[in-house]
DNA sequence: AATGAATGAGGGTTCATTCAT
DNA sequence: AATGAATGAACCCTCATTCAT
């Protein structure tokens, strides 16, 4: 209210608020889209939870249906590529890259915001088909590509069988996905949670050797993961 | 009705139509709550897909948060139940019995409205946690269960190996459900489709492979299924 | 249903049924139009009151407009001209016709349905004008000519002072129709009754008393009654 | 809209509105409710006699029943204790202050807004019981506990005779209420208008003689008030 | 830039009325 | 004559969006 010293509620100066509002205004929604949905969710309680009022955030986006688009474009872009970038670098066996790779992109998205896109887009990409078809373009398809082409090298080295790419990305990718679906959904609300971390290290384990010419040769143990890893899930 | 051939705009009588009409509605809705999510659906559509006018559909359910719970009523129940009889009831190895019950299963769920119904309850579980509640126990429990029975017979026959139950199952059955979901949002979008009906099989293989203790002896082949089956998936 | 020797619920003979049904709507009419208003009671529920179907309503009247016509129509006609041709005949003082027939009056109408009318025509009125100008010419002004008359006779005689008639006609009339409102409005409610039978009886004397020129000549005792009169007031 | 002289359709300052937004809202509702009724008044247009929109009525009630509530805990409150505390206060003959009391709240309320509350509780009472509970409570009960402590203190002295209080009370009380409910009702609709002023002080008179010892000695004159009073009656 | 009072189109729900049986 | 399934206009209430402050 005033200039000098007002008793500020928030200790963080008021050009840094500025600059993050936008981000701030991103996750609230993302968090709200994903709990409730986009028809269920109140522009205003968006912006509720990012500690503005309702007007402020129609100064930043124009309209709640191109806030989810903004949510959509903050959270999905150039997530790929560079992690494609790294792979493409790599020799040796692929057991180990996929297995790396689906862990460690599992570590990063799981318990971040990010776990509630997949949510979302199921929920909404039929109401919104240009977010779907963005949202095909620029997250499943250079996805499945990286993927693929793992799987495709592994194939051409001799160290998987010959299996067909397509089905063994969704193998690979689909448990992992839906597990994010349902962090946000029937996860949400019952006590019936799956230990996403050992379900993770179990399920590559298991593709890995469904995958491998030779699984007795894998460097993993061939049991069961039977203590759970230190992983924080959420 | 009339005495000379005066043309009828109701064929149908009005009596049949009592009968029908629930379960008429009931698959308006879902198929309409699948494709829009809930609270974007307006009851008039889900009355003009049935075939009747808004106040019809207040005849039979009063409200539409009314119609939902019915919606999971009606397609949920009494699924899991003749399938676990039979399942138990088989003698001999295991691998056999996943295949097929996992194949019957999605040739009788993913062509039919059905399929929606995972999309619906990953939408609106935490909107309707009374309704979450009645899924996770009626329809995931009994079938984790059932799966879960199946591969610890596997296991303690020595069929499969020691692998952790929870984990396979989910890495058996989600995809599968993802597959479901994916034909309601993304799948009805874009031409980025999945052919289902080969993933199926081919995952249903994979991962078999993955849990048997001598995959080499398997029936199967051990190649991919090259060409796709003629079974419809839509 | 049948023409022979269905099972009847109600004994009454089919012929005396039909003759009764309007009276039988009318009467659960005027008990719900009193009760709850008119805007506020449904078509369907008088109907059920007064035991046969919504459609059937629509037989005997073509709107619920025109039943609540009917309602003031049965009720209201016919009620005052009788009265006042008695009244014209009688001789003497006027002090006994004015009590006599007030209690009469009131012992007639106040445990009837007739009662109601009061609420309901204060409730619509303004609704509904032609109605309250029906009511006005029919009930209301012959009713006051009527009492208007009395208090003029006795005024004439000597035997009441010389009061401004109008008034003392609503001196009078206004808090018997007061308590039949009452009696379905708060009366209906709360504990907080009025005896209404000692309360007519004690008010007309001290009207009557007021009007009296020689008061102390009345033949009423002057105290107040002591007990309740075994009239019964509902 | 323009630079110099734009004709200004909102003089009002924003912050003035705020606060008179309720009361005038509870205006617009008194007065409709009371002349339509509750059922048959909609929400829009209370709003727009109150001159706002219709989803301004809902910033300030939170439904048209809480607004109904609104409208008796305003009108209500605090109108009987301090007329209840100036009568305990007086000395001498109980005839003056009763008559006093009398014309005084007549005076008051027959021409305001709050004249409309009887036939309001009237006509909803059934419908809304707490609401009932609440008037009989808050202002009926108490009304006649200081209408009756009048005419007991009376009693007690010898000014008035051994009457019943309770039918007294009654004698005096439910012809003014009844002037009130008339108003709102068939008064608003018919030419058959009762003089309201001098009913009132007519009435007083006449009851008051059915009440004193001596009625000859009453300080008023024994006529009927042959003239109007000046006193405007809405 | 930020606020929140105000708006009004839209959707859930009710119910008077119709009409095929 | 009687029924009750069906209709759709009307009404309560919500909430995305605007705009004066």
């Amino acid at each position: 209210m005033s200039t000098i010293d007002a008793p500020q509620t928030q200790t963080v100066p008021r050009q840094r608020r500025k600059e993050a509002r936008p981000h701030e205004l991103l996750e609230a929604a993302l968090t709200l889209f994903a709990e409730k949905g986009f028809a269920a969710t109140r522009a205003e309680e968006v912006a509720q939870l990012a500690g503005v009022s309702k007007g402020t955030l129609y100064l930043y986006y124009p309209s709640k249906e191109e806030l989810l688009k903004a949510v959509f474009a903050h959270y999905l872009s150039a997530r790929i590529a560079d992690t494609a970038a790294q792979v493409r670098r790599v020799q040796g066996p692929m057991a180990p890259v996929l297995r790396e790779m689906l862990v460690a992109w599992w570590q990063e998205v799981y318990a971040s915001p990010v776990s509630g896109t997949f949510k979302l887009i199921i929920a909404e990409a039929r109401n919104f088909p240009d977010i779907a078809e963005f949202y095909v373009r620029e997250v499943i398809e250079p996805g499945h590509r990286l993927t693929g082409d793992i799987v495709r090298r592994g194939i051409a080295s001799g160290e998987f069988r010959d299996v067909d790419v397509e089905s063994a990305v969704h193998s690979l990718l689909l448990p992992m996905v839906m597990l994010c679906t349902h962090k946000h959904a029937l996860g949400a609300c019952t006590q019936h949670s799956i230990d996403a971390a050992k379900f993770i290290a179990d399920h590559v384990e298991l593709v890995l050797r469904g995958l491998l010419q030779h699984p007795e040769a894998a460097a993993t143990p061939a049991g069961p993961s039977r203590k759970k890893r230190p992983i924080k899930s959420a």
